[in-house]
DNA sequence: ATAGGGTTAG
């Protein structure tokens, strides 16, 4: 009972006093660690038990093994598939044990491990090759799936509804579609009834490729409806940033008397995470409380995850603190919050109260933290970090990682030790660490290492237009407008088009959306007056126009011209009018904050008195009173 | 023995 609520040190006490302890007793007390994934104690206990020669029974070695396989840990399979081969005769495996296996190592990524079990087993049933399938498509080797499908079928093998469901639930990817619709087609060819769970994983599925009208159709026809159904299709409409259509949906789900979960509504926070709507995310909030719908941990961590995206980090962190559960994922939102704000200290602060409560960090919380450290500029202590992760941690650092550690030193300007990281890291440096090390250039001034940069990234991704950008960029500020144009007619050669940049302001729950230039908007005059009086006064604040962030080779006039109407000037123009005087102006943009809209956006914080929260591709910008918080450093 | 929905980075 302890262990299936998850009081586990109130169960491992009553463990502790029983004067006689059975397999049975030794299971119940794993299976709770493995249940609430406290790996390591699990294991602690699995060597413990073998060294006490308890010896587990096969079906006792089988429930665990289960558990392991639902949810998907890569650290025990390991030690454990050692420890089963180790106790019992590999040639004589049991069949049901073997399958266990499979699924074990299938479902976390051992898929060759997995194979070479199944080809093993002489008799081959639905469990195993559905087990195997569903590995193939988990791992993205969709091809090899079908292929086994295809010989199951032949082997006179037939899915059932639930295997069928558990495949289709893998199909949620674009490689898998394909593999996805075949599966819709065979449940149609073969009079499968469509019962919920089968509707469900089909709705799923469309709704994760974004093909939401094969979704609509297939939930219009249902006749039967549950809380899952409602859901998934929510999720796919908030995936697809169609977040009236989801909100319609959720009063149309209360209205045929199904009360949303917390499952619900983590897709709808998520979304204001990402988007940046703090005021329908606060909505979405109230909304929760007021429904008494149950807060867990997943949904407790999404509404930290949006507060901290949407400029509110105090609420995240209240948030934060008042959670009676915490799980390494939202430790990791917390530290990312952080770091996003430029709260560097803070994010490293959280890790020592971490490390204190023995909470293993994984490698997402080192990319929160190395990139805390990057944009606070704590070079110093990022460095400690990342020895800590090797050492302390034995986590082998990913690519990620190592360009985490060149952002960090090229933006303090130590542009030769980053570029010694890209020249010793143990693999073949990407586009992101190329392109790190070429931001990095452009903001200290280096041509000679920024055109190496410039020519790597072309070399291993000629098509991605962001990078050329940035290349054709360099150029500009060094007036080469030679190269400018070269780079930007193959651009225009390769059809590219540089990604539009787009910003958001949120008023009165309504979220306005701004690209760059003169705009088809219903207040576009009034904009436009207030970027001239945005422009005088600017002026008159000793402004003057950045042009060289500008990368087109025109005319002195037309440069400033494109810059007065960059999308950020634009919508805070739209927020100085809608909004009242003194209230705080936050917009969110999917590039980076220019020098230029950054040098105006901390004079007009000034001279309209207005706290501006700007969130980019990256961090958060506070500006107010003439700065901004991130100190000019990003 | 087998089934459907949600959170962090890139």
């Amino acid at each position: 009972m302890y262990c299936e609520c998850g009081f586990l040190s109130s169960a491992r006490l009553v463990f502790e006093k029983l004067m006689k302890r059975d397999v049975v007793s030794w299971n119940t007390m794993i299976r709770g660690y493995v249940k609430h994934r406290v790996f390591d104690e699990a294991l602690r206990m699995i060597r413990e038990m073998q060294y006490k020669l308890v010896k587990p029974s096969e079906s006792t070695m089988i429930s665990i093994l289960k558990l392991l396989a639902d949810v998907g840990n890569k650290e025990l399979t390991k030690p454990m598939f050692a420890y089963v081969i180790k106790n019992s005769n590999m040639n004589h495996l049991g069949a049901n044990l073997t399958t266990t296996l499979i699924e074990m190592h299938a479902k976390s990524g051992s898929v060759a491990v997995a194979r070479s079990l199944f080809d093993r087993l002489n008799e081959k049933n639905v469990y195993a090759y559905t087990a195997m399938v569903a590995g193939y498509i988990r791992c993205n080797a969709v091809e090899e799936g079908v292929r086994l499908f295809g010989q199951m079928i032949e082997d006179g093998i037939l899915p059932n509804e639930v295997t069928l469901v558990s495949l289709i639930a893998e199909c949620g990817t674009d490689e898998a579609l394909d593999l996805g619709k075949q599966l819709h087609g065979y449940v149609i060819r073969n009079g499968f009834v469509m019962t919920l769970p089968l509707a469900t994983s089909l709705l799923d599925m469309y709704g994760k490729c974004c093909e939401i009208s094969s979704a609509r159709t297939i939930f219009d026809k249902m006749e039967r409806r549950d809380i899952m159904t409602w859901t998934v299709l929510i999720s796919a409409y908030t995936r697809g940033n169609c977040i009236e259509k989801a909100i319609d949906l959720l009063v149309l789900m209360r209205e045929s008397s199904i009360k949303p979960n917390q499952v619900t509504m983590v897709s709808l926070v998520s979304f204001c995470a990402e988007s940046g709507a703090l005021d329908l995310g606060k909505w979405i909030h109230a909304y929760i409380d007021k429904q008494r719908i149950n807060r867990d941990i997943v949904l407790n961590t999404a509404l930290i995850d949006m507060y901290a995206k949407c400029g509110d980090i105090t609420t995240a962190y209240r948030l934060f603190e008042e959670a009676t559960n915490r799980d390494i994922c939202m430790w990791n939102c917390m530290i990312l919050g952080f770091g996003m704000h430029g709260f560097g200290e803070k994010a490293l602060e959280l890790f020592t109260k971490m490390e204190n409560l023995q909470i293993k960090p994984n490698e997402i919380t080192f990319i929160g933290l190395l990139s805390a450290c990057s944009h606070a500029g704590l070079v110093k202590e990022g460095k400690r970090v990342f020895e800590k992760m090797k050492n302390k941690y034995g986590l082998l650092p990913k690519i990620e990682h190592y360009g985490c550690m060149v952002d960090l030193l090229g933006r303090a300007g130590l542009l030769h030790e980053a570029y010694d990281i890209v020249q010793t890291m143990p693999m073949k440096p990407n586009v992101v660490v190329w392109g790190a090390l070429l931001a990095a250039c452009k903001v200290h001034k280096d041509p000679d290492l920024g055109e190496l940069a410039s020519l790597k990234l072309l070399e291993i991704d000629p098509e991605s237009c962001g990078h050329n950008v940035l290349i054709s960029n360099i150029y500009a500020t060094e007036k080469r407008w030679k190269n400018v144009v070269s780079v930007r007619k193959a651009m225009k050669n390769r059809g590219m088009k540089k990604e539009p940049g787009i910003s958001c302001i949120e008023v009165n729950g309504a979220v306005h959306e701004f690209t760059t230039g003169i705009q088809a908007h219903a207040q576009f005059g009034e904009i436009d007056d207030m970027l001239r009086e945005m422009l005088c006064k600017l002026e008159a604040a000793g402004y003057k126009p950045d042009t060289s962030v500008v990368l087109l080779n025109i005319e002195e006039k037309e440069r400033e011209k494109s810059l007065k109407y960059h999308s950020e000037k634009i919508a805070m123009a739209f927020g100085l009018i809608n909004t009242a005087p003194s209230t705080p102006i936050r917009i969110v943009k999917n590039l980076r904050v220019c020098d230029d809209c950054h040098t105006a956006t901390k004079l007009l914080s000034k001279i309209y008195k207005r706290t501006i929260i700007v969130r980019d591709r990256i961090r958060f910008h506070h500006f107010s009173e003439g700065s901004c918080s991130c100190g000019d450093y990003w």
